[in-house]
DNA sequence: GAGGTCATGTAACAGGTTACATGATTGA
DNA sequence: TCAATCATGTAACCTGTTACATGACCTC
């Protein structure tokens, strides 16, 4: 049920997308509390035309394929509302790099220390990307204000918690090497 | 197959646990980076026992149903050391309440709310719980000769990440709270 | 005597992943 | 000319969730 509401948000707040929109929004690279692939987006897309919670429009294009652009029907507006008042499930977080670097003694150490670089770049480049979305959000005002002056501020609070993750995933990354190196000196 | 990995990283951490065990350790209100529920956990149990992975020794209990000891085999050694040289899986995240934030304009604001209060507890809870993890550990060492000393950190760094992941659960949810606070009295 | 813990699971269903298929256009 | 992007999806499979079943003990 969960892609379910977060398709309904995603529509609520963008409006007008079509599957492959919603692809790229919900990508690992872009999203930072919910991910699908594009599969899974088509199959439930499908489940809510037909229970009425989102409608299409086809939109014809040349020298492209014809897009189906999706917005939310009065019900899913009602829905989303609805879903607001249920009780979230607990954060679920799985992380295969977390469950290496556990097991790092049992493992090959060389391999771990080149995925948590690895991750440590990723993060460095989510952020970069986050930061830029805060400052398009922001658009020159400051935070304070905007905080208690726009309409909307949900995606921002959003934002600013996927900004904090990726901070403290690449302090950890650093931690994580500085103490791989200091015990690889250390050993001889 | 990354449940199989992590069930084989916690068996080489943990050693000779029980299928009820493992479920404790993978309950959501411990775990910090994977989670499983007990029917996950005895289906894939049953199959890594056929493959192998894990051997199963029985214990009679007087008074209690009797114990299915799980530890590993060789093979199960050597497919977590081979896992660990494998490119980890991106982080995923899945986490209802931030749709919720994300859409809380569009939806009720006194549930949302109450909601962000109610994860705000559950994450002094967890930071407490894993704040005495960490003692447990250090033992009274300090945590900078304890990481080069000690020959087992893996375990050690993935709870620092996890004790950071909850104070910035912590620190964000009182950020919302305030920011609603603050439009609720600028509304009127 | 009610509810929690220890300890095992099964069955049915829902949700997520991987691989494939199509085909034109645009940029390096 | 090679890869990426736009844009749609399907099929098969694997993983995760929910609800149920059993039964004795221990604590309030």
């Amino acid at each position: 049920m969960a892609l379910q509401d977060a398709i309904l948000a995603a529509l609520a707040d963008g409006s007008e997308s079509s599957g492959y929109d919603l692809a790229k929004a919900f990508d690992y690279a872009v999203a930072n509390f919910w991910t699908a692939t594009p599969a899974q987006l088509y199959r439930e897309l499908e489940k809510m035309q037909d229970e009425g919670l989102v409608a299409a429009r086809v939109v014809a294009q040349e020298k492209r394929p014809n897009k189906r652009l999706l917005s939310l029907t009065k019900a899913g507006r009602k829905a989303l509302h609805e879903f607001t008042t249920r009780d979230p499930k607990p954060t679920a977080i799985r992380d295969e790099l977390l469950i290496q670097v556990d097991a790092m003694e049992h493992g090959d150490l060389a391999s771990v220390k080149a995925h948590i670089e690895a991750r440590l770049a990723i993060a460095e480049q989510k952020l970069a990307y986050y930061k830029k979305s805060r400052e398009r959000s922001l658009d020159g005002c400051s935070e304070e204000d905007f905080l208690v002056e726009e309409e909307r501020v949900g995606p921002y609070l959003t934002l600013l918690r996927g900004i904090s993750f990726e901070q403290e995933n690449i302090r950890w990354a650093k931690l994580a090497l500085k103490v791989l190196a200091k015990r690889e000196a250390a050993r001889r």
